[in-house]
DNA sequence: TATAAACCCGACTAAAATAGTCAAGTATCT
DNA sequence: AGATACTTGACTATTTTAGTCGGGTTTATA
């Protein structure tokens, strides 16, 4: 299981992003400025983003990037997917499954964690950057 | 967050553990054997899970550890808690108040990960380890 | 057309965490 | 007495993380 700054940023950013989403794109000093994060890392994070098309980059001067898809339609399971951060609680699949298929207690605990994976999974796939900018703004201002 | 191989050997112990848990005592050498877990990376961990009572030690020959309170009792989070797997997605009480309580979009998604982390709590919360071995059995053999 | 803003992309790296190993005990059963 | 098994601390190789660095390319605008 991962679950570390890569994954948190991303959605930080998006969630900006997803704020300040007007005609104009959001330039990534913007949100490396907003959200404290380093531009660079940033940078790395909106490569794999946009090569998932989760965003549109527009190039040069005044530009930055835009959604590209509505704020709704961005789980957070896709963002996590896209910046490599898999919920995986053990890896199973390797050890083949002769050596696994109810074999002693060794895979006593297998269940266990392909439960908590849907579970977790479930709760990202509901979840989308629209929750997430809904649920602040109702608590505050 | 974490989730790794030092949670899941001591889930995967102590299942073993209340599986062959009868009379006598069980020695980490046959858990060890057993579930392919290192026998001196298995005592560190029951140093741990010692400690914090989950399990009772008895010394010398034929000696071995005995768990403490019933399977039923024993629920994930205590396992993970004892062997230091924090289930956190983000420290945020160390940022001091004043910089996170509903400054701009800096703090948007802290929501988030608090609720994740209820979420996840949760599921450790209900599960024992009874529940376990209980699952395993029903559905082989 | 110059220039600055902004994205593009690969390579490198310090620090931390992980998953152990090693060594030297101590206790207790037979 | 000897074997078995727990006890404990120190050490370490490997991997992952969270970046940094450096050199591009593209495009708006003055």
């Amino acid at each position: 299981m991962k679950l570390t700054s890569k994954g948190r940023y991303a959605v930080m950013a998006l969630a900006d992003l997803a704020r300040f989403n007007n005609i104009n794109p959001v330039s990534l000093r913007d949100i490396s400025l907003r959200q404290g994060i380093s531009l660079d890392y940033l940078e790395q994070i909106f490569f794999k983003l946009r090569k998932k098309e989760i965003v549109q980059s527009v190039r040069g001067n005044q530009g930055g990037y835009v959604l590209n898809k509505k704020a709704k339609e961005i789980k957070l399971t896709n963002i996590f997917d896209a910046v490599d951060e898999k919920v995986k609680t053990v890896q199973c699949k390797k050890e083949s499954k002769k050596s696994c298929n109810g074999k002693s207690t060794k895979c006593l605990t297998h269940n266990l964690w392909d439960e908590l994976e849907n579970h977790i999974n479930d709760f990202f796939e509901k979840k989308s950057l629209e929750d997430l900018i809904k649920d602040n703004s109702e608590r505050r201002i």
